[in-house]
DNA sequence: GCCAGTATCGCGAGTCGTTCGCAATTTATA
DNA sequence: TATAAATTGCGAACGACTCGCGATACTGGC
């Protein structure tokens, strides 16, 4: 089942644009398409290469624009996973989860659960935080890797 | 009751670094003592501003070579805050501790707690991943801000 | 469909925080 | 104090973005 990626990019894109009143351009459609038919979280240059593959004339300020406006609108989210000073780009999830770094292998595995729930209720009752981001990056051995090397 | 420099930082940073090979040199000895009189955390920038209210001959790469060197030896905590994209740093405290980064005044809380051993925790029995370093920073507002504009 | 008006683009240059290579200096040890 | 190696200061380079601007291409109304 092939993914088509003009078709998705209509569905979900185009619509979360003209609610706030921007223009669904070639530019903003193609790195919407490399985002979302990633399976692993990319850097900015990392879209940009994907992006070139379809059309090479697609600038990197404007992926870097387009990724800043998914984040504004909600439909992307960066993170800085310790590896580089590089920030990486996914497809923003709608529920709360966090990042497990390999040390060894380098891969990033999720983390979703009630954890960063409980965080934001525990900081608000004791201390009278009230948090927006929580921003999460474990980085240690994964279980393979920790049971190659123990 | 002054704040004696030379006489702790000998007492701390001299042993440490002895311990793994490493001198005690000038540029060294400034840093840690600006490092550790400041009563919030700072940017590579921000110490060598203070490392040059003693001596203006100081490079800033020797700066952030000391910063890096004391990281190692674990003497020292980088941090992201998430305000710029400069890292931050402060001495390194024995307990676990993370930070949270009020948006309006940008006060820096520390929360000191049972919360990253907790999770640690569930990671290894969950997941299997053997955390290392587990970096959180959470921004949002702080009591005072979030009282003045709820 | 075409036009007007403006959002967005490509481009090149600029910024910021940090790191590098290397010759000169300083440090710990003998 | 002499020696050898670690460390420094310096200036240039780096990577990851960001900006200003004139050119382009969307979109909504005709
Ligand atoms: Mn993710
Ligand atoms: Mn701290
Ligand atoms: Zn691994
Ligand atoms: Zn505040």
């Amino acid at each position: 089942m092939a993914y088509h990626a003009g078709v998705d990019a209509e569905a979900t894109l185009e619509p979360a644009l003209q609610k706030r009143g921007h223009r669904l351009t070639r530019p903003r459609r193609l790195v919407w398409d490399a985002l979302r038919s990633a399976d692993r979280h990319l850097t900015a240059e990392q879209v940009a290469a994907r992006v070139h593959e379809v059309d090479p004339d697609v600038n990197l300020a404007s992926v870097y624009r387009s990724l800043a406006l998914f984040a504004e609108l909600d439909l992307a989210r960066e993170s800085h996973l310790g590896v580089d000073n590089a920030s990486r780009w996914e497809p923003a999830h709608p529920d709360d989860h966090f990042h497990l770094v390999c040390r060894s292998c380098g891969e990033v595995q999720h983390h979703a659960g009630d954890l960063v729930e409980q965080l934001r209720v525990q900081l608000r009752t004791r201390q009278g935080f009230d948090a927006d981001a929580i921003d999460l990056v474990v980085s240690g051995h994964c279980d393979r890797c920790a049971e190659a090397q123990p």
